[in-house]
DNA sequence: CCCAATAGTATCATACTGTGATACTATGGC
DNA sequence: GCCATAGTATCACAGTATGATACTATTGGG
């Protein structure tokens, strides 16, 4: 439930940092959770501790999880997670959408195939009263 | 029309590539359309020159541009562009959507938002005969 | 109350990657 | 043939990512 490749271009802390992000967003992490001691990740994907302890770190930067020794780390509470201003946030995101809008263009998919991929996406992972779709 | 923020924790010549794989797959920049010279584009990006000339290597080697010694590099048919095996493809963009998901629920949007934004998107950057909107 | 176990942190070393300076080679027009 | 144009190759350097190791805080059992 969360993997790493080592000889990804993209860095594993930063691979293990957006695992962890969107087994939160997701909903396969919920508040409350502990996640697992550094050392027990760090192992398990056979990385450096440190390397993880950074990617809780910036988790807890994030607002994502609360962190301290000991004790463990934690998954937050939605609620009192910090959102960036509107104006930012939406700009990220459209960059964001902008570069995935363009790799399935690139990928030479149809655009019915984009839109039916987007919503079987959307009704996997984000799951509402209105659709009929079913999460997994 | 491209712009790189020197102080981003993004590559600069990752931005630059992004930006121009996001030109073309978009239609800003069409097959036969010739890119600024490497020193041009470095001279108003304020860079050096090898980094635009490394991103127009990647370019070349994703098929996008074909580049000449002495002549320049232009953009390619869309038809002379490898794409993966469809199964590789469908899982690069898997895990890219799956990420803007993630990104978009961080972020609070409620799920019509989101559906809209992606809509938004879709229509100004993938205009379909079907679809009413238009493109920019 | 202390000790051991647990869990995150700090410090330092090192390899790698991104970027830049500079010199080189290929192409095409006059 | 020469010059301007345009991409390439080589090397140097700085910053970043990762790892090794030692440290500090918290908790619970005896």
């Amino acid at each position: 439930m969360l993997s790493v490749r080592l000889d990804s271009p993209v860095p594993i802390g930063e691979q293990i940092l957006a695992g962890i992000r969107a087994l939160i967003a997701l909903g396969s992490l919920n508040p409350g959770d502990e996640l697992p001691p550094v050392r027990q990740l760090a192992g398990d994907l056979g990385v450096n501790l440190n390397t993880v302890a950074r990617a809780y770190r910036a988790l807890e930067a994030d607002g994502l999880v609360r962190t301290a020794r000991g004790r463990g780390t934690r998954v937050t509470a939605a609620t009192e997670r910090p959102t960036g201003s509107p104006a930012e946030v939406r700009a990220r995101l459209e960059s964001t959408l902008t570069a995935a809008v363009a790799d399935m263009k690139l990928a030479a998919l149809s655009r019915d195939d984009a839109t039916q991929l987007i919503a079987d996406l959307l009704n996997r992972y984000w799951p509402d009263a209105n659709q009929k779709g079913e999460p997994s």
